[in-house]
DNA sequence: GTCTATATAATGATAGAC
DNA sequence: GTCTATCATTATATAGAC
């Protein structure tokens, strides 16, 4: 007999009953984000109600079927990211995402995909990062941003900082929150708004003298001047 | 024929032919930091040169193996932090400890279960979480750095950020250096200190206006003024 | 304490029927 | 396209000889 899930009918609003592949590629994502990639071949085909054997047949392999996973996860992010107008920190957009509860499967996928460093990792990283440059060289040109003798270590240093620090939180905290995604978002955004308004607004320093010192002993920085005004 | 490793004799200054059980521990956490916990059973005997079964007989189960690591590399970080007199970041700590070629598997072995985010990662945060508070409070109290209105948030949000920036940074560039350990910690404290200080001197805004904007919108903060003076 | 041999389970992947 | 059946490998863990 007939599979009911392969009939569509008019009915069927939902992803009109997906494709096996993209049925199985979900799946995946989401057992590999909520169990980690040493997950088997047959608990994903379970899920995606079909056999080990199928997974191998349209993915190759399991690394196929990782690749494939990657590239999805990658390819939604990318588009999230140019929808949302309004550029801010990486933070941000994903706290937006998790807002969704249908996002919660990719992005438990990048948190885990973060944490074990592979190639999307770094590739995605990187993406942030060229993102992150543009959004603070143009702060700077509007005035809001202070300059640096180092843009392009400030925005690695500010990436690295913020990306790994959210990262961190996750892996540490997120099993606490266990179906809620959004609501650990949002949680973390709240405890570290504050410091971070704080740091970013007056420093951590009560005067410059760390950094003075510092630039007595390294040789000429690449670029641009120490013209900012002191803040209010 | 007796195993030359059990005769001790004079000459040998080594850790005199460590007992097995040590043997047997350090391997494991060379492998685990370098291949993941991932590693099987067989790999750590081999290099510890003995079998599987000896391994189990010694620790009950792989978990077992894994908790004994735990505990000797967190006494080994809490002994040498004790040691280190210079209370600084914890990065700085890792950095100093790098320059040691006997400690990078230890170190090796802290990322990697940093990155796994198990009980033991959890305490080691913790742990470094309150010496941060505790040196940040000193700082305030000693006049160089600025106060905060939650101290404590501020704690948990420059530790995050902190250890979760070197830690992202770990993992994606750590293959490059492949054995050499501590010139990857000094290029990366290389790379961040300018922009460390930069932050920590001014901070990123020009203006204090969207801390101010932040300020109307939430309730009366924990405690503490915003009496500090303005840099330079 | 240490080894050999083995039990048992799960893995990724293949072959071939339908 | 999908499944069943199976292979070869590897995993952790156990039993018992020495």
């Amino acid at each position: 007999m007939a599979d009911v899930r392969d009939i569509p009918t008019d009915r069927d609003t939902r992803p009109p009953a997906v494709d096996t592949v993209e049925r199985i590629r979900d799946a995946a994502i989401m057992r590999f984000g909520r169990d980690g990639f040493g997950v088997g071949l047959r608990a994903i085909a379970a899920d995606a109600g079909v056999t080990a054997g199928l997974v191998v047949h349209h993915f190759g392999s399991k690394d196929g079927l990782r690749r494939a996973c990657d590239d999805h996860v990658l390819a939604f992010i990318r588009a999230e990211k140019t929808k949302a107008a309004t550029s801010g920190t990486a933070s941000m957009l994903l706290a937006q995402l998790a807002e969704i509860d249908r996002f919660a499967p990719m992005l438990r996928y990048l948190l885990r995909s973060l944490q074990s460093g592979g190639t999307m990792a770094a590739e995605l990283v990187e993406h942030m990062m060229a993102d992150a440059q543009e959004y603070l060289a143009a702060g700077v040109e509007a005035g809001v941003f202070r300059p640096s003798r180092d843009p392009e270590a400030r925005t690695r240093y500010l990436a690295y900082q913020n990306i790994g620090g959210m990262l961190l939180w996750a892996s540490m905290h997120l099993d606490e929150y266990q179906e809620d995604f959004a609501a650990a978002f949002r949680h973390y955004l709240e405890e570290l708004t504050l410091p971070a308004l704080e740091l970013f607004s007056h420093g951590l320093f009560v005067d410059r003298s760390m950094l003075d010192n510092y630039l007595m002993y390294v040789p000429d920085p690449p670029s641009d001047g120490d013209a900012a005004p002191p803040a209010t």
